[in-house]
DNA sequence: GCAAAAGTGTTAATCTTACACCCATGT
DNA sequence: ACATGGGTGTAAGATTAACACTTTTGC
């Protein structure tokens, strides 16, 4: 009976629910974060995620795109809900619970500048500044998921630009994984995958000799799970 | 300015959030789930996952607990966060949002007498009646969550008595997995992470010969883990 | 011509998989 | 004595890990 009573008691008590943003991007050989100064008091020019709260007519993967839209232009980034926080005081001002979503995006010129004009900032992953309420937590905990998810699916992809070459994509890993990988060892086995496509192009950025670029062809992944075959990179 | 404004604007927006149990338990070599006869309207009377409203004073986790203790009497179970389902129009009546967590029990006579109580019904995995709103989708979720966690992390023994035998851990794992495990790779596999101590008892309840039993060491998880080497069954 | 990154194979070690028979006991 | 599940080892195959030199080209 007390059950029942609490129960109906609860039945009113909404709460603010928000979503917050761990936005990663990949940028000379370092992966790295994306923090901007808060502008609402309290704890306003403070570091954070880019949030805000959910909308009650929008889904919540909506709202996360539409938070990452407002705040870097971007649009149809690849995100992926990490988990929720919920810790009854995890919000001094009010009693908020989030859910942590994390992006990946591919940084170019046309990306930095938009950036900017937000108001953010590219931090080094091992090199953050202090972020407001528990987002260091969450960027902690997308970290711990990224290498995960990047080692058993083919999100790495996604912080890359469409043509990259094997040592670019190498690289990438060594970020995600902060650990360094062999070279023969890593083009062996990411090409035994058969999700790689090699171009006729060079990109000579990196060498004077230039390294064959190769595009992710999403189709032979497809066959490769279909066959049953487990993609794993390292 | 408009996104100003409409920020301000939804700063008024409240829901509800709420909390879904997926609960597993393993008898009789089947992986099970508890499942519930809904108490209120809508949907009264329908099978349904156990759940309830965060409250504003209590930690996302602790209404797990809480949802948990209310449904079955069980204090201090297995619970790990899933994710959160937060379609706009998931749940027909109101705006709510929900964390979905799983928990791992061990089901026994006590169990089972609680549980009725409750009016709860353990349903074998593959054999689930139709439930309400989403939870088909989240029950999906968390039985792949389940088959990944429990490879990697031994969340398994959750689901056992403390005292086990190798056989019946088998034959948990080949119910999690949905596939047949080689009886001699298994103990071999489980034997050589030296997280399992053998005791001078062993079960008949199995067979005539009897098992041994095994109690999972928590002290030698940790080191095998500080160890670097990687836990893995399977 | 030299510095700097791209590209290429082999071997040993480890791990995984497949597989068949004897053991202990209650009936 | 027999039916039932418990318990044991080995060999072939697959995967991983370690490792060094040649190529290309801009300067």
């Amino acid at each position: 009976m007390s059950q029942n009573t609490s129960d109906l008691y609860q039945v009113k008590e909404k709460m603010y629910v928000a979503t917050d943003c761990i936005i990663f991007g990949f940028q000379d050989g370092k992966l790295k974060l994306l923090v901007f100064r808060r502008k609402l008091a309290p704890l306003e020019g403070e570091w954070s995620l880019i949030g805000s709260f959910v909308r009650l007519d929008e889904d919540l993967e909506i709202a996360g795109q539409r938070v990452l839209r407002e705040a870097t232009g971007l649009e149809n980034v690849f995100m992926q809900q990490l988990k929720s926080y919920g810790k009854k005081d995890r919000d001094p001002g009010y009693r908020c619970i989030s859910v942590a979503q994390y992006a990946l995006i591919r940084i170019d010129q046309y990306d930095e500048k938009l950036v900017e004009e937000h108001g953010a900032k590219w931090y080094e992953i091992d090199h953050l500044p202090l972020l407001i309420l528990d987002h260091n937590e969450m960027v902690h905990d997308a970290l711990l998921q990224l290498k995960h998810n990047a080692r058993y699916k083919p999100i790495g992809f996604e912080l890359l630009p469409e043509k990259f070459t094997i040592p670019q994509l190498q690289s990438l890993y060594e970020a995600i994984y902060q650990r360094e990988l062999d070279a023969r060892n890593f083009r062996k086995k990411v090409l035994s995958l058969n999700v790689l496509e090699k171009l006729d192009e060079k990109d000579k950025t990196g060498s004077k000799r230039g390294a064959f670029l190769y595009k992710f062809n999403y189709e032979n992944y497809q066959k490769l799970l279909k066959s049953g075959y487990i993609f794993e990179i390292a």
